[in-house]
Parts: C-alpha cells; structure tokens; sequence
RNA sequence: GGUGGGCUUCCGGAGCGGUCAAACGGGGCAGACUGUAAAUCUGCUGGCUCACGCCUUCUUUGGUUCGAAUCCAAGGCCCACCA
C-alpha cells in the first residue's frame, strides 16, 4: 500500500498521486511512530482512549492514528503522571502515531468558563473549577511531554456568528500564539501544525494562512469550521483556507465530520480529519452508514434481524442484528455502545480507504459523485437503508 | 371468620373539597449531537382540535355539596395481622 521502500523521517509528506480533475491527492505523511496514509479520518481519543474502544480494536480496523487532548490530560491525570507513565503512547497502550490537540478548541467549547488574556487564557476546570492558565507555552510544553507525533499549535477557535472585528482579533491572537508555539521545544520527531482561524471572512482566512505559511509549519489546519454554522458556510471556510496553503504539506480540516463533507473538503485538497461523531453518536444511538445516519434506538428496528449496515464487516455487523443493539441500547448495556462505536469507526475508516483507492485509481470525481448520491439523495437522510 | 390497610392516567407513586388531565420517577416515542464539560441533552406522552378551548378520567354504584380523585354508604378485588 505504501509505496517508500524505507522509513522516511518524520515530517516527510509524500504525495502519491494527484487526481486530475479536483483537488484531491493521496500521500503519505511519516511521524515518529510510522506513517499515516491520506487522506485519513483521526478517531478521537480525548481523554487517551477513544471512548469504549480498545487499542488493539483499534488496530484491528486499521486505524492509522488516533487523537488526544491537551487540556484533559493535563487536568486528570495531570503531567507528573504522563511523564512517570513514559508519555501518551506507552500510558495507553497504542504504538502508532497520535495527534494532540492544543487546547485551543476548549477556548471555543468552555467558552464560560475562561478569559482570553493576551499571553494565553485563564480556565476555570470543567471538573472542580480550580483555575489554571494555558497559553501557547503552557500548551506546548504538555504535548512535549505527551509525546505526540503531530503537536497543533494553540489557537484561538472562535464562534459562529461572529463579526469581523472579534475574528480579526482572534486570527492576530492565533497568529502571535503560533508565533511563540514554533519557539518552544518540541519532543523528539514532534511535528507542529499551524492552524488557519478567520471565521467565515475570506480575506482574514487568506491572511491567517499566509502568515502562518510564512513561519513554516510541518503541516496545517483549517480550525473554527463546523462550530455551528450552517453547511454552506462551513464548506466555504474550508475553501478558504485550504487554498492558501503549501500543495507539499499535509491539510487538515479540524472537526469535520460527515461523510459527504469529508469528501468535498477532500476535493478542495484536504488531508486529514477528526470528529467525535462518529464515538459521541454512537453512544447516543445512532449508527453511521454509507448511506447515511438513522437511529438504531427507534421503535421501527425494534425486530429488525438485519446487521446495522448490510454488506458491512465489521465485527458488530458481522455477527449481531439491529434488535439486539437496540435492545442493548435501551437497557443501557455497555456492549451495545461499544459495538455501535465499533461499526460507525469501521464505517468512516472503510469510507477514507475506498476513498483513497478512488484517488489512485482515477476514478474520484465519479466516486464523488456516487457518494452525493447516497448520502444527500435531495437532502432526505436514508433511514436503515 | 375477625380487625386494620389499600385500589390514581402504560408501570411505580404523589394528591386528601375548588388553583387537577392530575406532582415526581420509570417506561415509551421523537429530536439534537461536527479539533468530546456529552454512554449526554431537549421535547412529547387521556381524546378531539393538536392554538384558545372542549370532552372523557382517578375500583364500581349510589349519595352529600354550588363544586369530589379528595367526604359518606354499599359492592368488588388486593394486602397484613389475628383466628
């Protein structure tokens, strides 16, 4: 699958095949623990596990790379414990790469609980309220010590709506914090991604992207989408700072999402997404399919002997109905949520794959279409299909 | 056989003369969820209109009262203890 012959240090992005008629490309991204094959949907595992799943599951749907977070980790358990625990890897049991998010969406989603200072912000704990700061220091010196292979730098990640005067004063914060992120030291083999705010304002998007481009970053993000706004405007923001990025480093599209925008942003040149989606829903009741989302709670699958998705082979679908996971759901077993977790990460992981063979192939606009066609069939969501 | 307690909307269970279609919990149903304060949250849950409103309900029957799920009488069923 991966064509290098030998490992390549980390920070080398490869770029295997270009499709010719949209934006998209394959390539292969190399980190400290391995290489990752884009473009790459990221489980999210916050608080170092992706919620219900193990890592050697993990292993076994071919996940590439898995998320952690910054500020729940250095609240519980706290940074003396990951440094005695040999880093995130070796704390969680999971050998292949990690990226970790910098805390900067937490300004975003704790937004009642923190003020935004000119060095960083103060928190107030979602957990026992004591306050804390974090900065673009603070943050870097956490992922250091997490050990991550890919480090983001700490952004301001603001709202939706927003004016043009608070984004334009969030993208100067974030461009100052990136500034000061890229100073401080890295651990071993660490890759720093720049991340491009700008709200839903063209011009401030470019300038963000321009700015950070010119610092030099091994990677860059598109962060401040899917925040809210409506899906229009959150394909636009992705346009926005994609194009303004280097065609030789890795794009990621932070928080995205859905299947069917995964593709468009893939198409506008992405690389590289996450979202709790697929985890968060699943233990909420509904399932992801190719075909779009339903819920499996409803009463209608109340005898439904079908597997969650038909033809899939995961080992939730692969061996158990509908009924029985709705019947778990509903009894509050936590067999149900975690192979309902299961299917839906073996579902967006299967869909990047095809989607990767499809860009290789010379076939992506055609599969692109295909996609639209079953996930936004005149906008109705299948329902079990 | 005796004495006492009880029967409330799908279930459990408040209510003890009007402010009661009736608290609350459960269940059921529906919806939400996009760098995880989320195995969470929201709404609905007698009928008709689904707004206002109207209609039929609180074991049964009869009664007291301007007015009863709430008071009285009798019947039915259940529970406890004593025989």
């Amino acid at each position: 699958m991966i064509p290098t012959a030998r490992t390549q240090p980390p920070g080398t992005f490869e770029i295997l095949h270009e499709d010719a008629h949209t934006g998209a490309r394959t390539g292969v991204l190399w980190t400290a623990h391995g290489p990752i094959e884009t473009p790459i949907f990221m489980p999210v595992g916050t608080q170092a596990t992706v919620k219900a799943i193990d890592p050697r599951e993990l292993h076994e749907m071919n996940a590439q790379i898995i998320l952690g977070n910054t500020y729940h980790l250095m609240l519980r358990p706290g940074m003396d414990i990951m440094a005695t625990c040999g880093g995130l890897h070796r704390f969680m049991g999971w050998d292949k790469p990690i990226l970790t998010d910098s805390g900067g969406f937490q300004v975003f989603s704790l937004a009642g609980l923190r003020k935004i200072k000119r060095d960083g912000v103060s928190f107030q704990s979602h957990i026992d309220g004591a306050r804390f700061f974090m900065g673009p220091k603070e943050s870097m010196e956490v992922q250091r010590i997490l050990g991550s292979d890919i480090a983001m730098a700490f952004d301001e990640c603001i709202p939706w709506p927003c004016d043009e005067a608070y984004a334009t004063n969030a993208v100067h914060q974030t461009l100052r914090w990136a500034r000061r992120c890229l100073e401080e030291p890295h651990a071993e083999g660490q890759l720093l991604f720049g991340i491009v705010q700008g709200g839903e304002f063209t011009e401030l998007r470019e300038y963000c992207a321009k700015e950070l481009v010119a610092m030099g970053f091994d990677g860059y993000a598109v962060g401040g989408v899917s925040v809210g706004e409506p899906e229009p405007a959150l394909l636009k923001g992705i346009a926005d700072g994609v194009r303004h990025l280097p065609w030789n480093k890795p794009r990621y599209v932070m928080g995205l999402g859905d299947l069917w925008q995964m593709t468009q942003a893939v198409s506008l040149g992405a690389d590289m997404f996450d979202c709790v989606i697929p985890t968060r829903n699943a233990r909420n009741g509904s399932a992801f399919t190719r075909s779009g989302p339903y819920p499996v709670k409803a009463g209608e699958f109340k005898s439904d002997t079908r597997p969650i998705e038909e033809g899939c082979t995961c080992p939730c679908c692969s061996r158990v109905s509908r009924a029985y996971i709705r019947h778990l759901l509903n009894v509050g077993e936590i067999l149900g949520v975690r192979l309902l977790t299961l299917h839906n990460l073996h579902c967006y992981l299967t869909f990047m794959q095809e989607m990767r063979e499809a860009i290789n192939a010379d076939y992506f606009a055609q599969w692109k279409e295909e996609q639209t066609r079953r996930l936004r069939p005149d906008g109705i969501r299948a329902r079990g299909a």
